[in-house]
DNA sequence: CTGTTAGCGCTTTCAT
DNA sequence: ATGAAAGCGCTAACAG
């Protein structure tokens, strides 16, 4: 393991080198570097014993140009922010599911900016990747569908593609946003105000759909000072839930539909020492939910469960699936933690 | 935008095929891509028109290989594990410096297995990245010195290389965790319990020598019976702390040095009832850590600044500096929010 | 079993 | 201003 001289300068060794030094021509190399077999022992041991005194690495690039499937073992992760705990455990799901095939993976976050998924899924597609695993960030994936053509397989996961036939994997949103609300009525509460994310995220749609079908299945009227969308982030969604608790006739309980949202809602109630007489549900699970006081009743989500299947589908893809475009669900669970079963005032 | 057919079959259009629909040579088209100029507004215009028409992109790893520079515009990320939050953060925060130097980004998690560190930069060196960034996984990482020798760059974070000539970026590990534990002691905790990730892990030795150093300088005594090491699980440390706490002489303090650890040790005074009877200093911040009652004093990093610090320094050496590697050390910051000013009972 | 030749898609060098 | 030829490091298709 000591760091012997290499020969040629700061180039990495090549085929040819490795050749030259064991006295054969460069194709016995390529053989033996690819397990094709057919190279007397004697030889192999002269490859090999040369391979490993120049630590020769085969150049993939060049292997890739010159195969005929023109696969490359990498695909590309599009996600929506790593640094959210949703978005992290996706691609550790996802990683780990293409490790366990060598293949690797590039991954950029696209703060939910359209212009942003296509420069990064070119840029992913100019690398010649297998596929592309992708969290739609605006309303139209149209533009992939020439990625498509040239033999990149698409799969879109926590939100469905726009105007593009390709599988997609995500969760139960309207099903189980109902539930969480439903599980509020169920408590009494007549006075649900909703606060939840951009409508132009298709998961914030659905989440919301999934609000107004459970009034409408409850009998409880819309109230549409009491639904809040837009809704980003933890600042904002603190300040909507001050105001809307200090109206004169305030929701006695919360369904945030996000999980940045829901931290949000739960300083809000706190600053107001209100945490204990409003009831919240909050759709995504997080860290420490349970040991907040009250702990946070949520719709839990199960992001390894999205990435595993939605890799499993990329791969499936890859490998030649052509089955037309399927969208698998992947559900959610209400998990009564206390927040949930406050009744109301 | 509308899907056209290509007249090419699946394959994806090439620099020939542009040039043959242009009716120019492939010279001119590889110009116009390059914007290389010395090419007429009237041919530049008929190239343009039939790259647009084909939708043609470069093939990036064709062109690497036959560039001079042999810059491939990537880098490779080895994290210990992206579903950690401190993972998660640096990652996003190398991101946006690769994204700003038009430079794609592959990562992986290595879960503290030397082996697959080993792998991983192999894999990632084998398609000739410009740089690597490393959270070292095993107490060596001298395999990576023909990476180097090759022209790769590499640029270590959260712990220091070993054996291997290259910058890194660190947490003021020993200093914070002396702040913490000295913080505890100035409260009038005599007993203070470490619990700590396991010692294969350098930060958690420099954690565990920052503890030792504030005891001596306390003047406080070291009891090995309070100092619990190699934990590095919610559950286990939540375990461990059961059992401090249930012995005839428990700490009155707990100095926990790692996030998980924390959580457990939440977990456990929590269960326990002592929530508010026994002081609690964790090193790393997280999550909600300010919520919970009482919120959680941490020692804090900041991930986004080792993971902005480390990218630059890796751009530098790409960029041909060539200084002797440094250390650049980071921070840390007391967050005092309750749980660490509780006084011995 | 071993070696030769061609050429992947592109940039480089050199010619026109 | 344009193009032809060479060749990056490798695998594929054929020889021997």
């Amino acid at each position: 393991m000591s760091l012997r001289e290499s020969p040629i300068g700061g180039r990495r060794p090549t085929m040819r080198d490795v050749a030259a030094r064991a006295q054969v021509s460069f194709k016995t190399v390529s053989r033996v570097v690819n397990d094709e077999g057919g190279v007397s022992p004697l030889l192999e041991r002269r490859v090999r014993k040369a391979i490993e005194e120049l630590d020769f690495r085969p150049n993939v690039g060049a292997r890739i140009l010159r195969r005929s499937d023109r696969r490359t073992a990498s695909i590309g992760l599009l996600l929506e922010d790593v640094a959210n705990p949703f978005s992290a455990a996706v691609q550790r799901a996802v990683e780990n599911e293409a490790d366990q095939r060598g293949v690797v993976v590039y991954s950029a976050s696209l703060d939910e900016d359209p212009a942003r998924e296509r420069a990064l899924a070119k840029a992913f597609g100019a690398r010649g990747v297998d596929g592309l695993l992708l969290v739609p960030a605006g309303g139209d994936q149209s533009h992939l569908a020439a990625e498509l053509r040239a033999g990149t397989a698409i799969v879109c996961l926590d939100r469905e593609a726009s105007n593009l036939p390709v599988d997609s994997v995500v969760a139960t949103n309207e099903i189980g946003a109902a539930e969480g609300v439903r599980h509020l009525a169920a408590a009494g509460h007549r006075r649900i105000a909703f606060i939840g994310d951009r409508r132009t995220v298709a998961t914030a749609r659905q989440r919301h759909a999934g609000y107004l079908e459970a009034l409408r299945g409850c009998g409880l009227p819309l109230d549409p000072a009491l639904v809040v969308q837009d809704v980003r982030d933890t600042a904002t969604a603190d300040g909507v839930v001050t105001a809307l608790l200090g109206h004169p006739d305030p929701p006695t309980a919360l369904f945030t539909a996000q999980n940045l949202v829901t931290v949000g809602a739960v300083r809000a109630l706190r600053r107001m020492g209100l945490e204990h007489a409003v009831a919240l549900v909050g759709f995504d699970d997080f860290l420490l939910a349970d040991l907040l006081s009250p702990a946070v009743t949520v719709v839990a989500q199960d992001p390894a469960a999205i990435g595993r299947t939605a890799a499993g589908l990329l791969f499936a893809r890859i490998d030649g699936d052509t089955v037309p475009p399927r969208c698998r669900l992947v559900p959610t669970t209400l998990i009564r933690r206390g927040s949930g079963e406050i009744p109301p005032s």
